[in-house]
DNA sequence: GTCTATAGAAGGATAGAC
DNA sequence: GTCTATCCTTCTATAGAC
C-alpha cells in the first residue's frame, strides 16, 4: 500500500519504465542522464534508485521486458497457426509489422543500444533475439521442405525478411502516403515474393 | 611541412577520424570520450582539438565521408551500367553488400548515431541518404515500366532492399560458414524474387 | 604540434531528513 | 516514498609552457 497520494511502487516503477524508454529512443541510453530522466518521471534523481539499483539495469529490463513481449505475443498469435505455410508466413509478417509500429520506441532499443549492455545481459538478450529468429526460420524451412517456398537459404531468408519488415519502423509515421494496413499488404507481396524465388532462369544455386 | 618527426596535420586528422569511427562504432558516440580517442590515436586530449573544432563536428564529418564515399563509388560503379534493369539490380546488389560489408564501423555509425547530430547536420546526412536511396528507387521504376520487373511498391522495394542488404553487416563475420561472395549470391536469389512477384494467385494488390 | 594543467559543468549514485 | 544535499568521478574544451 502506498503511504502518500498519487503514488505507489509499482505504479511508479512503470511510469520509470515508460520514461526512461522513451528518453532512450529519442536521445541513446549514453546520452541520457538519471536527472533528466527523474524530470521526466516527475522525482528528484535519488527517488528513482528505489525502482532501479542504476542505470544498466533499467536499460536491460527495458530490453528484456520487450523481447519477452514479443515471444509471448507471437507465442499467443501462432496457437491459431494455420497449415499451410504460406499462410503461416503471411501470419507472421502481419504480427511483426503490427508489433513493431505498436512500440517504435522499445524496438528502437533493442537495436540501438545492444552494446551498452554489460557482457552477460548481452547474452541474455541475443539468445532471445535468436529465438525469435528460429521461429521464422523453422516456418520458412518447413515450408521449403514441403515444397510451398523456394528458398534461395533459409538462414539468410529469415535475416532478410526480418531486417526488411523491422525497417518500416525507421520510416513509418502515422500521417504518411500508407496506413498500417497498406503497409503490411506491401510487404506481404515482397515477402511472397522473396521466398518463392524462381530458380529455372537463375544463376546462383539456392545454398551454401 | 611537419615540424616534428612523425607527425603531420594531414595524417594525424586522418588517423583521428580512424581511431573515432573504430571506437563510435564500438561503444557509441556519447559513451566515447575525447579523453578515449586521444589514448587511441596516441596523444594527449588536449592535442586533439587542433584538428577538430569539437566533437559533434567530428561525428558528422564521419557520417558525411561515408555517404560521400558511397555515392561516389556507386557513381564510378554504375558509369559502366548494364542496359537490362535485372542485370542493373544485381550490379547493384553486389555493390551495396561489398561496400558496407567493408566499412562496417562507419556503416553501424552511419544508421546509430543520427540522433547525435545537430539538426542541421542531421538533415545534411539524410539528404544524402535519400539520394542513394534514390538511385535505386530509378533502377526499379524503370525495371517496372519496362517490364522487366513486378514490383509490390518502387518506394518500399527499395527501403526493403536497403534494409535487408545493410542488415549483412550486422551478423557478418569474416570467419563463418559463408564467403562474401556466397553472401552476394544468396542475396542476389532473394532480391531477384523481390522484384519478380507473381501477382496472378495473390489477393493483394500491387500497391497503394 | 604536443604537452600539462585546469576551468567549469555535469554525470551516477548515496546519506539522511521528513 | 520522496526530498535535499553532497561525494566523487568524469567530461569537454581551453590556456599556456615547451
Amino acid at each position: 500500500m502506498a503511504r502518500k497520494s498519487g503514488s505507489d511502487g509499482k505504479k511508479t516503477a512503470r511510469i520509470l519504465r515508460a520514461a526512461a524508454t522513451k528518453l532512450f529512443a529519442q536521445y541513446g541510453y549514453a546520452a541520457v542522464s538519471m536527472r533528466q530522466i527523474a524530470t521526466e518521471v516527475g522525482v528528484q534523481a535519488g527517488a528513482l534508485y528505489l525502482y532501479t539499483p542504476d542505470k544498466q539495469t533499467l536499460l536491460f529490463q527495458i530490453m528484456d521486458r520487450h523481447l519477452d513481449d514479443l515471444l509471448n505475443a507471437w507465442a499467443e498469435e501462432s496457437a491459431t497457426q494455420p497449415t499451410e505455410p504460406m499462410a503461416q508466413i503471411e501470419q507472421f509478417v502481419r504480427f511483426h509489422i503490427r508489433f513493431h509500429l505498436d512500440r517504435v520506441d522499445a524496438v528502437f532499443i533493442a537495436y540501438m543500444e545492444l552494446r551498452n549492455l554489460s557482457p552477460e545481459n548481452f547474452e541474455l538478450i541475443e539468445s532471445k533475439r535468436r529465438q525469435y529468429e528460429d521461429l521464422l526460420e523453422a516456418i520458412l524451412r518447413n515450408g521449403g521442405k514441403e515444397g510451398s517456398f523456394s528458398l534461395c537459404d533459409s538462414r539468410l531468408s529469415a535475416y532478410a525478411i526480418i531486417a526488411m519488415l523491422t525497417g518500416v519502423t525507421t520510416w513509418y509515421r502515422g500521417d504518411g502516403r500508407l496506413s498500417a494496413n497498406n503497409i503490411e499488404e506491401i510487404y506481404l507481396c515482397m515477402v511472397r515474393g522473396l521466398v518463392s524465388h524462381s530458380g529455372a532462369d537463375q544463376p546462383s544455386s539456392t545454398g551454401p
